[in-house]
DNA sequence: GCGGAAGTTTGCGCTGGCGCAATGTCGCTG
DNA sequence: CAGCGACATTGCGCCAGCGCAAACTTCCGC
């Protein structure tokens, strides 16, 4: 409902390439809304209606298995389209979004998709390298899953949200929203027991400084080094 | 080098919304090349060159780790795109192709990519909505390696098999190409050894048939409703 | 500032699946 | 058709990480 300023995201991904007339032709079709700590913006399964653009906090994405167990598909980014299936041929959203602090976003109507393609050709090749690289990441996360052991898949875990929603401290660089060991857990595919551990772990050898559901990264490089180990190589 | 008639392919997702003349225009910017069973296409870390489409046969994306270790991110069935690595913005192919089968595909120059995305939009849409399938699939891949046990995800890996590549045959669905132990080890984490003895318990349940490097489901729903099984759930 | 809920840690027993070595089997090539 | 190389199987020992129970800590609302 509140109007956004076309040069607080021109700069965006998603806009590349457009000019700033196109840029707020586009924005004139959405409206902001702020989004409460916790909620649920669509949920796995439910009719896809909305796609989003994230201004600011942060949205977990989550995957339901059918036994119940909860998987975190990925950490939503300030400045990240989200909930873009329709755009991907779905007709039901693949997983739920929930704001995981204080988040302002972006919502367009589905219905407009096809139109806005079709007046800005760059919109659909800018997805498409947006959702190109989540495959990727995807990817690599199969990789990691198939031929790392639970610490290696945890350092990068952290690393990676360090790299997206890192603040540099007094102490190292900082996860900067709130981050359960049972987060940790769901992104992995560990539990949270041997979570737990391995940040111990790492804590008594001042790799790491954590309390509850914060994490300060002192030495990720330390890290880095942990996360690409080969394991018959400890010289 | 050999002229691609545009109703062989024009039913393809690729194509989808274009009409015949379109086909054809993009069509003649290919041409198309006979690989041999096991020749590399395109290498990880290779710079990107050329994109393209599989008429016949199969193809195998393999991604190496700094360890050494493969994984088979996924096979290309008959009909789809790969190596589209530019059109994501990537520089480099993130992963290997090789052949599994004598195939025949159709080879594009990257360079004309944005041509061809200027000139026919809806190739760019058709792109995003073959990429964005292809995510969902890896992030089904993810929450099945989190959450489920070796024999699941074998279980898993050959149906999905099968519905790309299954041929009916009087025992059941075979996959019709070679197919390793080694192979569905790499697909789906686990060790050649743990795949062996799984089959083999399956094999003497007379839910497979199995031999060296072909399989075959005698019982695809037995398969899935294992596939499927919540562990502790044993009525 | 008290009580409870939510998150975290730790110990302990257990097991799925790995690692390795040895053996068996298939299929091709000379 | 012999022999070799690639693929598959099987047995056995072992360990990373799970599952559960119990205790501890931090936070928050009343």
């Amino acid at each position: 409902m509140s109007a956004v300023d076309s040069s607080m995201v021109a700069h965006l991904p998603l806009f590349e390439s457009l000019d700033t007339a196109a840029c707020e032709a586009i924005l004139r079709e959405a409206h902001s809304i702020r989004v409460p700590k916790n909620k649920v913006i669509f949920e796995q399964g439910e009719d896809v209606h909305s796609f989003y653009l994230l201004l600011h906090g942060h949205i977990r994405a989550t995957k339901m298995t059918p036994a119940g167990e909860q998987v975190i598909v990925r950490y939503v980014a300030t400045g990240e389209i989200f909930g873009i299936g329709q755009a991907m041929g779905l007709t039901t959203y693949p997983a739920t979004a929930t704001a995981v602090d204080d988040s302002v976003v972006l919502v367009w109507p589905t219905t407009i998709w096809t139109r806005l393609v079709a007046d800005y050709p760059a919109l659909a090749a800018n997805t498409l390298k947006t959702v190109g690289s989540r495959l990727q990441e995807a990817h690599t996360r199969v990789v990691e899953m198939s031929t790392q052991q639970v610490e290696q898949r945890v350092a990068h875990a952290l690393l990676r949200l360090v790299n997206q929603s890192g603040r540099k401290t007094a102490q190292g660089i900082e996860i900067d929203f709130q981050l359960s060991r049972q987060d940790i857990a769901e992104m992995t595919g560990a539990t949270v027991f041997t979570v737990s551990r391995t940040l111990s772990t790492w804590e008594q050898r001042g790799l790491i400084e954590s309390s509850r559901q914060r994490i300060v990264l002192r030495e990720p490089e330390t890290l880095r080094a942990l996360a690409d180990a080969v394991p018959g190589d400890d010289a």
